[in-house]
DNA sequence: AGCATAAGTGAACAGTGTCAACTTAGCCTC
DNA sequence: GAGGCTAAGTTGACACTGTTCACTTATGCT
């Protein structure tokens, strides 16, 4: 147990620690260098390890690459959460709860790109909405455990909607929908400012005011 | 001359019919099976040819993606202008102009994914608009060959929202960020829906409705 | 007929994701 | 303490990828 350590480089991790040690390493990595600079072999090598092992922890690298993502998800929905009791007015709600999105997006662009803007093949975050939608049609308890990281995110904000339309504020009131344009909007706003930053006249912080006017004053009838 | 046919499996074609060839193939090789799974080889293979080859045409995999992205950017920039002359009313005119956009890029995901929603290194779309506008603040002529087909496509909407503003109907002045967050929300709209297809309960179609009413009423005054 | 040049090839490099077969460390039981 | 079971980790390979350098060949022009 003490003379081991000589030559013992190949030291064990318990297997959730070095799950845990991949997953931070290559978020890493990958939020500097993107998706494609960052090769299996290279995560490997930080970890001191062999590519072969990550694939005991993780299917493939979309797999690990979903993991990240995930990560980013659960922190874009604690933000969002936060900014839940910010606000009195089911507006000014709405409105900083979609503030905090793009913000969030914006600041952690890779993050962003990774989790909204690739479509990982099998595993859309679509498929995991379905699947949580078709659960709730069918009346069953929704366990904790069954709200994906996505549908946390995405049941928030259409929470906040719902706040605007039961207040009798809108011209529809199938929330849902509303809800979904309205996550257009950000998610289009953010999209097009990582992707191709700068690419207007407008600079980002306003542009993100001007366009957040306008999807909630597009919500508001006249 | 005739004699040569025989074994003269290595037909020389020129260099612009090659080019075309080339970009061709990959475009349609490329919009069934996406970006990786189309290859320099296997683009080269289907062209009878050595992948060396295509690196005479196109300096490396991005520029030949970037070249199948303006294709389809010049096909949706003309889909945009035919709108124009459909409607007089401008907010009709500019919505129907959106809707061109927003069914364009859902019917075309793998073009409208390349064109938008990758990054390419050093070519991103925002560089091109930024040079335009840069051009057209120092007051310079603008020739037809300066127009880059980007600049052309948002300088359509541009102009369709500018009408909007002018005819007085809107809350704020501002064309070029107005128009920015109104092609936000198309954007949005497109790549949520080509990337986590069918991601609500709303069905595309609808979705669509809903989304570009929202966008529009957001732009006019109450 | 000969030549310049454009069009095209071959072989290699360094890297990728991934997998089957193997080794080894460390705890549990006898 | 000896032996074994299993989880943790490695080796070495396969079939690819984008890309480059040095080379050959076909074709139109003088």
């Amino acid at each position: 147990m003490t003379a081991k350590a000589r030559q013992g480089t190949r030291r064990r991790l318990g297997a959730d620690a070095r799950r845990a040690q991949i997953l931070r390493l290559a978020g890493d990595m990958f939020s500097k260098d993107g998706t494609d600079a960052t090769s299996m072999r290279r995560i490997a090598t930080k970890a001191g390890v062999t590519a072969t092992l990550l694939y005991k922890y993780f299917a493939d690298k979309d797999a690990l690459l979903m993991a990240i993502g995930d990560e980013f998800f659960v922190k874009l929905a604690a933000a969002m959460h936060e900014t839940v009791g910010t606000e009195r007015d089911p507006i000014a709600r709405l409105k900083a709860m979609m503030r905090t999105y793009v913000t969030c997006g914006i600041e952690n662009p890779r993050e962003y790109h990774l989790t909204f803007m690739t479509a990982l093949p099998g595993l859309s975050r679509g498929d995991e909405m379905k699947a949580f939608r078709e659960r709730a049609r069918r009346g069953k308890t929704i366990a904790e455990a069954d709200i994906t990281v996505g549908m946390k995110c995405f049941s928030q904000l259409e929470h906040a909607v719902g706040d605007v339309v039961r207040a009798g504020l809108t011209r529809t009131k199938d929330v849902a929908a509303l809800a979904e344009a309205v996550w257009a909007s950000g998610h289009g706003l953010v999209s097009l400012v990582i992707t191709h930053d700068n690419f207007g006249f407008t600079e980002p912080k306003r542009l993100v005011e001007v366009s957040l006017d306008l999807t909630l004053n597009g919500l508001l009838k006249r």
